[in-house]
DNA sequence: GATAATAAAAATGTATCCAATCCACTAAGA
DNA sequence: TCTTAGTGGATTGGATACATTTTTATTATC
């Protein structure tokens, strides 16, 4: 008998899964070199299907490959950086409104009390954890579909600078996070996708013109 | 002397070029199976390769890979291509917004002529060529990025669509579309991009609102 | 005649081997 | 001492061969 994983998948994809996985961790960071034999030795597989792994991160933009020459988790510059949280402001209002309706009244008991654990959260890995539970959860009534990915994608490749964000700004603007964080809330419990939608982007634009004013996390 | 395409890329990504070119240009039409060793023997190389440029593909949306049994040219289901069309909406203002400063006289001069040669076009692939290079120079002052990308890879997948809409509908919006051109292009001429965000966002949603109106072109 | 089970064939996924490319280090010359 | 050409090691890219899975066609049974 099998006992392993069914995984009607590519092994491909399930190397590329818990790449991932180390990447949004921090195990991982920005620039890092990742050589394909070392990375299957890890796995117990060969370098085939690792390729395709990396292949699959790079359409990810989680990771970044260079002809005859390796690959490199990927590194934002600080412009590049901007311009996904430009995408996000645009992005992610949509796709709140696309769920909004479709919340269920205990996705929002559970938004509630996830802001109430942000605001109690101490250490940086709950509240990076926290508060992507809590925007991701927001946007769970929204059907799967390109929408979806795509912000998904934009969560995975800043995550990293989510985090060295907070590390250095960590307790000056929690207050306003925590403030805009039940602005968003209200207006999901009053169904209100057009105050949601303006709650958010000005969340996330704030979040883009502080990230400017702290150009060391790209160095 | 080696008059080749200097090609410091990987051979499956020449591949994927090609393959590209076909989807767009409806020589490979969505659902169709992309078997791999028939297009491994197409180029002269072994699966490999071709495995590589499905997967880049994959990431491109422009086709689709189930494990263990195959690939297909992606398909939009009626819902997916208005979603499309509504992040379309929020992601080629801002992009339009970004490159307004950068657009060169030359450019703009160019971007005229397009509009009367779009009038003036007769047969249907000249009007995608056309329609296409108005809009994407129209965004070319933008500095090369991720939303630059997102927004190429959202006309390269509703490509067929576009195709298959205009040879419904084609003589009767084709004022309209006319219209919101020279909108478009005079917003561009006085340099007001608030105006060219309304202009080419309400382009953008009634094209989206009248292909939903022909749900046949979906079955 | 239709449906389910089975077997054969066709396509994909993986491993291994070989070739091509790049990078760093060394050494020679100006 | 600095620059440049060359060489060796390491790493990636591609081809072939084999294993696995899916699919299709055939056959038997209801």
């Amino acid at each position: 008998m099998n006992t392993e994983i069914s995984s009607n998948q590519i092994s491909g994809s399930r190397i590329a899964e818990t790449l991932r996985v180390e990447i949004l961790s921090g195990a991982l960071t920005p620039g890092q070199r990742l050589r394909q034999e070392d990375i299957a030795e890890r796995f117990g597989a060969s370098r085939q299907p690792v390729r395709d792994a990396l292949r699959l991160l790079e359409g990810e933009g989680l990771v970044t490959l260079v002809a005859n020459s390796g690959a490199w988790v990927s590194k934002l510059s600080e412009k590049e950086c901007a311009e996904a949280y430009q995408i996000r402001e645009r992005l992610e209002p949509l796709l709140l409104s696309a769920s909004l309706p479709n919340l269920t009244a205990a996705k929002i008991e559970r938004l509630t009390a996830l802001v109430v654990e942000i605001e109690q959260s101490t250490d940086l890995e709950s509240f990076l954890r926290l508060d992507r539970e809590f925007h991701l959860l927001s946007y769970s009534g929204a059907a799967p579909g390109m929408l979806s990915e795509m912000v998904e994608r934009l969560w995975n490749t800043t995550q990293h600078y989510r985090r060295a964000f907070r590390t250095v700004v960590e307790p000056a603007s929690s207050n306003i996070t925590n403030f805009e964080h039940r602005l968003i809330l209200d207006a999901i419990v009053r169904k209100d996708s057009n105050q949601a939608e303006r709650a958010l982007e000005g969340h996330i634009r704030r979040t883009r013109i502080e990230l400017a004013e702290h150009k060391e996390i790209f160095a």
